[in-house]
DNA sequence: GTCTATAGACTGATAGAC
DNA sequence: GTCTATCAGTCTATAGAC
């Protein structure tokens, strides 16, 4: 269930309760200074109250970051479920199509994403100790990296499915949340499919071939 | 001039000076925990020095860094300045391309750039107010994203310009310290614009068609 | 060129009044 | 549910001996 966050309902009305208002005030400054730069103090002056309160909301400064990005990670895990064991550009076009329409009503938060790549990675993998659900997260981002590097699989194939990924955490993280801020998701799909069966040569019906300057 | 580092000269030897082991120490930590996370006690520790001897050799713990980054920072301006004002896609391969030959021999530095994006961003900040040499720094950034939110520029065109790039860090930060890291320069280039014309559509000679799903 | 010792500031977090 | 007051811990950075 991507949709479904229990604990963060977003960003919708005029005046929330303390809670939401916490949460939205956080997401902007990690968003704009990152996590580990934004101090409680910071949150709380902005938000209007004390850094005590924000303990009453929250047990620490990692839950209210963990309360962000749950959605995130659970996108993260179904993402490498669908890539694992996938050495083929035609099975990568197929599960980055899936990916796409999982992650583009998020989209702005991959901003987030951005520039708090170590802070989640080590959330992440704090909750694969105590949560469970992301049990297997870590096996499968070595199992991605193992694709990567099977050199069974053709170089050029493996930097073109390396790529695929960069693209669209491109596209998403490095100007949705600016320059294609105000592009509707449904216009926006059908180019990143696009380009996407482009770099991943979807019905080339043949092998990537080098450069030819290389040769 | 890129290859040209005034300061650090990157890891050869075995048994260096103070300063290069804690150049190299410094760089370690800062790819593995991110740069806010590291400490100075941290790296002096596994130096095997005091904190007071780095400051002998550094004025500041963002000094440190600054060394570190630097060639970096040149490099992403030299991009800057190749990528801002060209609207077309055969420009950007253009552009793009010749960032390869630049960027490819030092893809170590990416991962580098992966964990530290707000670091990276605070100092080449801090470093345009002070320095003059990237005082265009920000107006280049700036003018990149105005690149691609010109809307008299197809929507396809500028997700895929934006995209290439995201392709491009995809696969030096993403992979190039992982996966493809025994991979020599001189073969993954041929590979790199390879994609990339695929990506920005060099030679197709249409205007990029939005998926026939979306028809 | 490296050390010990410490200053000074800020952090996340807690206790208890209201 | 929010406050004041305060804790212990960590950090960067400095002073001065050797």
């Amino acid at each position: 269930m991507i949709g479904a966050r229990s604990t963060y309902a977003g960003r919708c009305g005029p005046m929330k309760d303390t809670r939401e208002r916490i949460l939205d005030t956080a997401l902007d400054l990690f968003i704009e200074q990152g996590y580990d730069k934004t101090s409680l103090r910071e949150i709380a002056e902005r938000v209007g109250v004390t850094k005590a309160a924000l303990y009453y909301h929250f047990t620490s400064k990692e839950q209210i970051f963990r309360t962000l990005v749950e959605p995130l990670l659970v996108l993260q895990t179904q993402a490498m479920q669908l890539l694992e064991a996938r050495p083929t550009l035609d099975d990568w076009s197929r599960g980055l199509t899936v990916l796409i329409e999982w992650a583009l009503p998020q989209r702005k938060m991959f901003e987030l994403l951005e520039n708090n790549q170590s802070a989640l990675q080590a959330v992440s993998q704090q909750l694969a100790q105590d949560s469970g659900y992301l049990d297997a997260h870590r096996a499968m981002h070595d199992r991605v990296d193992a694709v990567l590097s099977d050199e069974a699989t053709p170089l050029a194939d493996r930097v073109r499915m390396a790529g695929a990924i960069g693209f669209l955490l491109g596209v998403f993280g490095l100007a949705a949340g600016r320059a294609f801020i105000d592009v509707p998701s449904e216009e926006l799909k059908p180019v990143l499919v696009g380009a996407l069966h482009d770099i991943l040569r979807v019905g080339a019906g043949e092998p990537v071939a080098t450069d030819p300057k290389s040769g």
